[in-house]
DNA sequence: AGGCGAAATTAGAACGATTCAAATCTATTA
DNA sequence: TAATAGATTTGAATCGTTCTAATTTCGCCT
């Protein structure tokens, strides 16, 4: 075996070249598999590649050929999950692609975003895969990333206006359809009396599901009581602190209630029993996004499969698509989400 | 305001020069904060940067001055969040050191992890931070990453031999005292017929862990029974699918588990269920790695803390470290892990 | 032998930045 | 006024690759 010497300068093309007595040229080309070469050159080279253990550098070639070989994602809460899952699922469908995944996290501040997004972009990547911070502006998203670089946006709007000539793809979740859904799943189980419970109707996630919920209330012909819309942050913790405000006040007290998220719907759960009720029992609760935990909670918690890896997957793919053809129309994809029956949503007792 | 043109070429330091009437090397400096330079000329080109949207081509810098702005971070299973945990701190950290993130997530298959390396050294990392896959052979790994780049490996041992030249630095966590703190705790809970359940043998991890509870049961005079000992792909949904094995055969069937990680521990759980037992009530099980959902599950799981987040930021500072001086001699850090008890570890019924 | 087309190879200029040595420009001072 | 030190600026080479256009080599035919 050839001496792997453990230490040295970094092997180039020009090394092999002259290794092999060829030009740099021809060991380009072996490199890229062209059939310019001849069966017998090539073997010559490919031989010394193996013997010095060259590395290509890609920079190089990118630089030379103004090309990009990586792409950018920029999530918001890297812990999340939900978000964990997408990034895995962007991962993989860029990485069989040859791309390689440039990472930022947010911690969901538009500051962070906006000097991570700076850093990002002088990396050159091919494009931009962004999830938002909460309070992440379109004008400043711009400024930072600028008008060259395409970008995919992942489950939230941007605030603001987007000039038109940034014509950016988007792939939503489809929350209104799948919030319509989940109440009219507790209309078929007897539920009249149903709460939309967490979230804050500034955000744009929020109001979808939100009006997902009137529809559905609406097309039954259910009147809605002003206290069964009860708001809360998205977390667990601020959901159980508020469920007593269901049962406040002189009117009818909801028997179940569609939640912003699981989140939500779980830190729900566990509020309700400080109130007499059990979810699952005499309360029927749903949730959105079907995280893990959704299974394993008791009860397990009927929700809204958003498949997040498969979103990662997709936008990946829309990013693809998009650098193969720049020119196509931007698009927004609504992804489908699909309701998972399980516990939580007892029929009325 | 400047007409901030949606479209067109890249613009270069060639750009800026012409654009102000000054040399592409003035404007470097500028670029660089050189003190060498006229405050005026500096003026001058500065406003030139801003008015023609100059991003700066990092690739081009480091092909020229042969650094790198980048690190490889390689993950067995990003969607554990006991890992994503760790690569938010991770990036948090080289984000903050001007270092941007390379991701790269192998699904826990050696197979895959060699390809990503592969693809992502001719990136030109500075550096590299592997958690290696269960199958993960330290041949291979040195194969496909060469010499030239420094690794800290974070978790996991890798198998077979590393040669002495291929000085890589370790951040791993104490498993073998965790285990045993955690034997312990279901011993002084009562419990004497305790199984360990899940993960493979043939990963260090899962063997250090296995050692210690064997060393707290031997301490303790107790046996242990063959089938106490099941395996499991470290997921969740594996475990669930074997918790049936902890009760077949004509054995005694454990009381209690200790188990390879959180994922697995939750996945027992469930599985628990489908044999008449429930976690917390009647069969204790303890966990590790401490991620966010062990604490919101019913019941909360027992678990060790190993603070994913801060591991990954010191992962961060250990490579850096390695760059700054990277003949300093190679080291491996233990992280301490800490005993939470919840719910999960009840004492014998 | 010479010629010819095809096949194989290569020289050298990019790509966008950095860097060093050298050139130019300012004040100052003798 | 010329010389000189210090302050600025710049030309040209370079990093490791690609690519175009040109050149060399080769087999084959007359």
């Amino acid at each position: 075996m050839e001496s792997q010497t453990p230490v040295g300068r970094k092997i180039t093309l020009n090394d092999i070249a002259a290794g092999c007595g060829v030009s740099r040229a021809t060991v380009s080309l072996v490199l890229r598999g062209s059939p310019l070469v001849n069966k017998v050159t090539r073997a010559r080279v490919e031989e010394e590649l193996r013997k010095q253990g060259y590395v290509y550098n890609r920079a190089a070639a990118n630089l030379r050929r103004r090309t990009s070989s990586s792409v950018a994602l920029v999530i918001n809460e890297l812990a999340n999950p939900f978000f964990a899952e997408f990034a895995a699922g962007v991962d993989e469908t860029l990485g069989t692609a040859g791309f390689v995944t440039l990472l930022g996290s947010t911690g969901d501040s538009a500051e962070r975003e906006h000097a991570v997004l700076g850093s990002l972009i002088e990396h050159g990547p091919g494009g931009i895969i962004l999830s938002p911070a909460e309070d992440s502006e379109a004008r400043k998203v711009l400024a930072a990333v600028g008008t060259h670089t395409p970008v995919v946006l992942f489950n939230r709007e941007l605030g603001g206006e987007l000039p038109e000539y940034a014509h950016w793809d988007r792939l939503m979740l489809d929350n209104e359809r799948g919030a319509r859904q989940a109440t009219e799943h507790l209309i078929a189980q007897g539920h009249r009396r149903i709460a939309f419970f967490g979230g804050h109707d500034h955000a744009s996630s929020t109001r979808q599901r939100h009006a997902g919920y009137l529809q559905a209330m609406q097309a039954a012909g259910l009147t809605v009581e002003p206290q069964w819309r009860v708001q809360s942050t998205p977390t667990r913790t601020d959901a159980a602190r508020s469920a007593g405000a269901l049962f406040e006040g002189s009117g009818t007290a909801p028997t179940a209630a569609v939640c912003y998220n699981d989140a939500v719907a779980l830190g729900l759960m566990l509020g309700l029993h400080q109130h007499g009720r059990q979810a699952g029992r005499d309360f029927a609760v749903t949730g959105f996004d079907d995280i893990a935990e959704a299974s394993m909670s008791m009860p397990s918690l009927t929700t809204l499969s958003t498949a997040p890896r498969a979103r990662g997957r997709q936008a990946a793919e829309m990013l693809l698509a998009r650098l193969r053809d720049p020119q196509a129309p931007s698009g927004t994809i609504i992804a489908p989400v699909e309701l998972v029956v399980r516990e939580s949503s007892c029929p009325l007792s």
